[in-house]
DNA sequence: AGGCTATCCGAAACCGGTTTCGGCACGCAA
DNA sequence: TTGCGTGCCGAAACCGGTTTCGGATAGCCT
């Protein structure tokens, strides 16, 4: 309330100058004088003088501005990892003082519609899109427009932009190919809906990582569900109430895995003990789950970070194709895992770690 | 890329006519003619015109934009409430089409500037600040400035401004009752620094329910520590290690109440049935804690919304005191609680309730 | 026919900055 | 003294919209 913040017009008046006197020496312009630079900037001090940022963004022709394409989620099970993912972003944006924009909008007609708004107001530089479909409309909708973005994940055709993304395929063999080493040859696969890009990847990686030890690909051992806890306790059920059961199940997410526990509680079966069970993404709850969750963790400490260096420099001009990002999962053993063991329910203690 | 995205003085020159009538036939003008009006709104969906926002908020003097001041997380444990809360603002904003910036900071000193900078550049119309401190430099920056904000939670002194907040203090005289009910006399209390105002309320709740119940406050049964699970394990620890234990805990968060489950089960103590442990915030995740985690939830599926409709309230011109709203938590009885048993572990089960 | 009002649109100022261009005053060399 | 280049600042256009104001045209009435 009060006065109104002090602008460029009345900085210029206080000082006896003209404004674009002003805004060349508050811009380090050569063509003023070092002493009136010098004086121009502390009484910018006293006053407290910020630039407005919609004029000045109007007037230099860029948003200054990006914005993340929040994905809408599905019931209370909260997306823990947007936090941190939002984090990163506003570092990297920091740097040069521009802003973040928050929007939700998944793969809708509606949603598009407000995304093509949202480009076409010339509000943001950039966005980036999160948990792509195979094939997804908001890509193409984002290349007709002609407006730099960048993809955590991957659409099925992924060449032609810029992503970064963990590589789900690797590390379901990564997991199959540790089931086995420990003596599991009927290995259970819980998935989510294949529209989604990931959840085919984890696919194809579970089958690669089958035929790559010598087993066979059972199709009633495959199960897809919605990704949540519900869904893999559901799935669960269905591969342990089969006539022959998996010794091993992995789940294309941690909360999927979680479920997947409960459904095995429920039928007196010890995880880790009688049927192992491996899960997805490095949820830190999964610590503190019965028995403490064994997993691939993606090392998205860094994601927002990068997925913020890579669209500012795309909008800087970069050719987006040479930023297509690809890491890995590691395996975290905590307790579910663990080698065949007869119907006694006898197990062989091997050494754990629990890195993070 | 291609040509530039279509303007007002390019519609205008489509249309013969001059950007200021454009403008007003798009703005439904009472001086504009009804057909005038529609030749150019079909014109401008044609061309697919969308006005650019940097250049109108300048123009009509707000900036259409508020701001989510997000709270600095401390190690790799997620803010699992984030994405909710994110989502419940942009749904009050997309109403009218307002747009939601997100910034991290918290009550240090360069922090302050920044927010500082943000407030006086004029890119935003207001703001919420979350989780604050007993004494918050940011309400107090706020409140200097003259820009309408909303706090989620309170200060100490929290009459003079806008708050949405759950009780706290009536959650943990809930959760002693509980307890008291149960049998339990000696309750410990594992708390968070007591600077932010959220921990302060916790204890004096904890404090109340006591007294309301007879029991007298023994010092060495309150623990405060980081607001980690770590921080939750260490507390828990202290307190079983003392020479009369409790034979209950009440932990400030679930996150904290998860630690503990830890150091219980280190000591061989059974959670639910030798010591009882009920924490607070409804974490979804806590239905998959080794067991279930007992807890008050609070009921955040709104808060989001609500905090941006009280917002655009205030910005709107309304009086910042009518709103302040006082949410009440509710127990969800999962199985970290129960009533007090012999040393034998002998238990007696009672009815549970999920709800949730 | 003349005047008056209502209808509709154009002209121009404005929001608050940035940036190009031109000109004044000065110093220096011829 | 004149001429010229340089340093420094002001004037003005511009970014892309909104909004006030004034004027032209048409219609209506007497």
């Amino acid at each position: 309330m009060g006065e109104r913040s002090v602008n460029l017009k009345a900085l210029a008046a206080h000082l006896g100058l003209t404004v674009s006197t002003v805004s060349r020496a508050l811009n380090d312009y050569a063509d003023i004088s070092p002493a009136t630079r010098k004086r121009v900037k502390l009484a910018a001090d006293q006053l407290g003088y910020r630039p407005n940022q919609n004029a000045r963004r109007l007037s230099i022709g860029t948003p200054e501005t990006i914005c993340y394409l929040m994905p809408r989620q599905i019931g209370p099970n909260a997306q823990p990892f947007v936090a941190q993912l939002l984090a990163g972003l506003g570092e990297a944006l920091n740097e040069r003082n521009w802003d973040l924009l928050v929007s939700q909008a998944d793969a809708s007609v509606g949603d598009l519609a407000s995304i093509e708004r949202l480009v076409k107001s010339g509000r943001i530089a950039g966005l980036v899109i999160s948990r792509p479909l195979k094939n997804d409309p908001r890509v193409r909708l984002m290349q007709n427009l002609g407006c730099p973005f960048v993809v955590h994940g991957r659409t099925e055709k992924c060449d032609g932009y810029a992503w970064y993304d963990v590589d789900g395929e690797d590390a379901f063999v990564t997991a199959v190919n540790h089931l086995a080493r420990l003596g599991h040859r009927r290995i259970g696969f819980i998935g989510a809906p294949l529209q989604y890009q990931f959840a085919q990847e984890r696919l194809d990686g579970y089958n690669r990582g089958l035929t790559h030890n010598g087993l066979s690909q059972d199709p009633e051992l495959v199960q897809i569900a919605e990704f949540t806890d519900e869904g893999g306790t559901a799935a669960a059920g269905i591969l342990m109430d089969l006539p022959r059961p998996p010794t091993a199940i992995v789940c294309v997410t941690d909360m999927m895995a979680l479920g997947a526990l409960e459904a095995l509680h429920a039928r007196k079966i010890r995880p880790g003990t009688d049927v192992s069970v491996i899960g997805y993404d490095g949820l830190y709850f999964g610590k503190h789950a019965h028995p403490p969750l064994t997993t691939l963790a993606q090392p998205q400490a860094h994601a927002g970070r990068r997925l913020g260096d890579i669209l500012l420099s795309i909008i800087d001009g970069a050719d987006p194709t040479k930023f297509q990002e690809l890491q890995r999962a590691h395996l975290v053993q905590r307790s579910t895992d663990g080698p065949v063991t007869s119907n006694t329910g006898q197990t062989i203690v091997s050494e754990r770690e629990d890195s993070l």
